[in-house]
RNA sequence: GCCGCCGUGGUGGAAUUUGGUAUACACGAUCGACUUAAAAUCGAUUGCCGCAAGGCAUGUCGGUUCAAAUCCGACCGGCGGCACCA
């Protein structure tokens, strides 16, 4: 008998299932899409990407045993920056170290034995993949989806470029160590913000979970308030122009209470462009302000103002208020413009405080709980000092000013999102070139459909051009086309997509990976999709899952999609740590390469062990001793199922058999593989050393096949002598009526320790129990000269004898 | 600061869904068998105190309950996300 050697079976059966195409998807009845999150080719697979996929993996065979038909598909989201930083640094052409990468990838991906459709596969920098998503584009610009606006962005004076967020260490740039400064700049933006409402309220009846929805509904941060208009008096200069600022608040009841209108430096700086003559001080202030990075403003605790001079009226009663601009009012939340309530806003009364502001106490609380000093009272309560809504309560009084000044045209409800627009240009070079055009006499026109995809041109030199342009400005012969409109010269657009938008839609095209008229027909969609389970990492929780979203949203209203929500089950995995406990880095030396365990252990080994080692949501340290534990058991297996018996197991074994039959596809279900394996442990335990059946031998590889898919093909066709495919048989099943067992433990408690455990059958009345408990010597010596008080029987489980 | 999650042996973890035998399964450790020896393999022991009977243990303190790792409250510690969102 042969020792159990993985590497002399596992690359052997990964070549015969590709050969027989075992894994390959056709429409069909019970058709399941179970997908994972596609990989970057970052150029190395590491111990996070079999967790990813290998995991997901025994789920997809599982569900293909109980009679699914599985597509497990697989892509490569290929665009992005790290592919120019290598080119930058190795003078490589970007897309030759992302096609090498890919190359390699794919080859390492194969190693796990996974289920994967590689006749399915996608790749995003794929001309016939990124025509569709420019087409996507032109459909949400024909809507009015897609618009241009001046957002900040990081910008390095000395490289002229845009800097990516996490290009930005401690505000310099990580490459060439000058100061970061935000400068504005003109960008195309999705208007995400349109679809808030259903993008919050299609989360209810999904099955995620409820972190993951609580993550997307925060993200979205809808607040329900009022928008209050403010008039405003004294304006030099300006007799037609801005006589009105608009404050977003959810405290309407505090209206009594306001004290200033404060307004962001962004907001003071659009007065100022439309000719407020504003004093010198405000002016630099507002200057200081804008220069100032976001990140800067944020940090420092300290808030800074200054007065505009200049006043505005409070709508309710027609008080005369002093209008400031501070930098803590932010210029992209609400209208970039608050009512000033120190009162009753911490960071108001803060600022107060630091200004000599007046202070109006305007609601009461009910009780006091404890003495305010140096904070201002946010909580609710009654109003006070508000002339006829004297004694109103606070949420009531929200309602009845909001309706008041909606009679007087003040004010209104409204509703305010945290949530931005989607900025989806990038001044780089290695993404998909937005599908637009600049003419000089008509601005910006779509390019014509019949144009897609419009091809990446191959630059020789894809560092940004010396005017700050985006690198596809130096094809100059790429550049030059002709206005769609009015035929005369025009240049594309130079800009490319954020990779955010390559992956908002790629599981469409894997159910339609090669079509050409259509990113995938809708019959294909409808066969496919929406995606049953969806499993990820939770930092896509919310850029990811919500952009996602939002494009099958805006394909629905399209009419290109049936329906609503693109995932109706998703799971976020854990993440593997290093041995030490932190986080895996190349600077701690605590990486794990999963080549290494592969050659040592075998790809089962690996795949079972991460499968083991703690519950997948929730991931856990790799402890490299913890593999040895999985790969003896993969030994003790080999070395137990490679002699046929001819026997009958013994019927209490038999019970055990089934109710793990049970136990393991629930765990695999519920995404429990660490019980599942260990599951397996104890039923090999528990049979070992008995002589094993033919059939039990062959339930036992069943339920082993997904976490260890190589071993049990191998002994299924080779010791066993079977025809086909193990992974091509039916999932065990159990019989209901062994698991129901005729007499169970009942635990005898006294006073709520145990004392003793008796076999009694299921439906014995508590009569009976109690006699048969009272009998036990165990429990008798516990009862010596006390009364039983109370006596607790709970069937099938136990009795409480309380004393 | 706000939101969320977590805290169980020397270690990873099980039992939390449904309050009902806490520590399954595995690693490690100790002892033993086999071996000239080692590795591998196999067997035994392994929460703590105790010879035992028994007692004590699920971050800490309190509560609900016949019964709490599980539910509730406060605190301590760790992790993740957001970060002046009016």
């Amino acid at each position: 008998m042969k020792k159990y050697n993985p590497k002399q079976i596992e690359s052997k059966w990964q070549k015969y299932w590709e050969a027989k195409k075992v894994y390959n998807t056709k429409e069909a009845e019970n058709n399941y899409m179970l997908l994972t999150e596609f990989p970057y080719p970052s150029g190395n697979l590491h111990i996070g990407h079999w967790y990813a996929f290998a995991l997901p993996d025994i789920l997809a065979r599982y569900l293909r045993m109980t009679g699914k038909n599985v597509m497990y598909p697989i892509g490569f989201d290929a665009f992005g920056l790290p592919a120019e930083n290598a080119a930058i640094k190795n003078n490589i052409h970007p897309e030759t170290w992302t096609k090498k990468n890919i190359t390699y990838m794919t080859k390492q991906l194969k190693s796990m034995g996974a289920t994967f459709d590689w006749s399915r596969e996608v790749q995003t920098i794929d001309p016939d993949y990124y025509k569709w998503t420019q087409w996507m584009f032109l459909k949400f610009y024909e809507k009015g989806w897609v618009y241009r606006a001046a957002t900040k962005v990081n910008w390095c004076p000395n490289d002229k470029t845009v800097l990516a967020n996490e290009q930005v260490v401690d505000g310099r740039c990580d490459r060439c160590d000058s100061e970061v400064i935000q400068k504005e700049l003109t960008q195309w933006m999705f208007k995400i913000t349109e679809f808030a409402d259903d993008l919050a309220g299609g989360l209810k009846d999904l099955d995620w979970q409820e972190t993951a929805k609580l993550g997307q509904l925060n993200w979205i941060g809808r607040s329900e308030g009022a928008k209050i208009k403010f008039k405003l008096t004294d304006i030099p200069g300006q007799k037609d122009g801005r006589h009105f600022v608009d404050a977003f608040t959810t405290r309407a009841d505090t209206l009594f209470g306001v004290t200033a209108v404060v307004i962001s430096p962004e907001l003071a700086q659009k007065w100022i462009d439309v000719g407020w003559r504003a004093s010198e001080e405000v002016k630099e202030y507002v200057k200081k302000s804008l220069t100032k990075r976001e990140l800067e403003r944020q940090e420092t605790a300290e808030k800074t103002g200054i007065d505009a001079g200049i006043f505005a009226v409070n709508p309710i009663n027609d008080e005369k208020i002093p209008v400031w601009v501070a930098d803590y009012v932010l210029g992209h939340y609400g209208t970039g413009a608050v009512m000033f309530v120190p009162a009753h806003d911490q960071r108001d009364y803060e600022f107060a405080k630091k200004y000599s502001l007046l202070i109006k106490t305007v609601v009461e609380p009910v009780a006091i709980e404890k003495n305010l000093t140096n904070e201002a009272y946010v909580g609710p309560g009654i109003l006070a000092n508000s002339g006829k809504y004297n004694g109103v309560e606070s949420e009531d009084a929200k309602k009845k000013i909001t309706e008041e000044l909606k009679l007087s045209g003040f004010g209104d409800f409204q509703r305010t999102y945290r949530l931005h627009d989607w900025v989806l240009s990038r001044q780089r070079y290695w993404g998909v070139p937005i599908p637009m055009v600049n003419c000089l006499k008509c601005g910006y026109q779509p390019a014509p459909e019949k144009d897609l995809p419009i091809k990446l041109p191959s630059l020789e030199d894809f560092k940004p051009a010396d005017d700050g342009r985006s690198p596809l400005a130096k094809a100059t012969k790429w550049l030059k086309v002709k206005c769609p409109k009015c035929e005369g010269e025009a240049e594309r657009e130079t800009d490319t997509m954020d990779t955010f938008v390559d992956s908002s839609w790629y599981f469409m095209r894997y159910t339609d990976p090669k079509n050409k008229k259509e990113f995938a027909s809708k019959e294909k969609m409808a066969k496919w999709l929406p995606v049953p389970m969806y499993i990820g990492g939770a930092e896509h929780t919310t850029m990811h899952l919500l952009y996602a979203r939002f494009f099958a949203k805006a394909l629905q209203k399209l009419g290109h999609v049936d329906f609503l929500e693109p995932f109706i089950g998703r799971r976020n995995r854990g993440i593997i740590l290093g041995p030490d406990h932190q986080k895996m880095s190349k600077s701690r030396g605590n990486v794990v390469d999963p080549d290494i365990e592969v050659k040592k252990y075998g790809a089962d080994a690996v795949r079972m062990y991460l499968a083991f080692m703690g519950p997948y949501e929730q991931g856990g340290p790799w402890s490299p001793g913890g593999i040895i534990g999985v790969y003896r058991f993969l030994s003790r297996v080999w070395n137990v199922f490679n002699f046929a018996k001819d026997v009958v197991l013994p019927s209490a074994k038999n019970i055990v058999l089934h109710k793990t039959i049970k136990k393991i596809g629930e765990d695999i279900q519920n995404m429990r593989f660490n019980t599942g394996v260990s599951e397996l442990m104890k039923l090999l335990n528990e049979l070992e050393s008995y002589q094993l059946p033919v059939s039990v031998q062959k339930t036992f590889l069943q339920l082993l096949a997904p976490f260890a898919p190589h071993m049990t093909e191998e002994v299924w066709i080779n010791v066993m002598k079977n025809k086909n495919s193990i992974h091509l048989e039916k999932w065990p099943k159990y019989d209901p009526k062994l698991i129901i067992e005729e007499k169970v433990a009942l635990v005898v408690q006294v006073n709520g320790k145990t004392r003793d455990v008796i076999k009694a059958s299921g439906s014995l009345s508590e009569e009976e129990v109690r006699k048969l408990a009272l009998a036990s010597d165990k429990i008798k010596k516990h009862l010596v000269g006390k009364d039983v008080k109370k006596f607790i029987y709970v069937p099938g489980r136990l009795i409480n004898l309380v004393i």
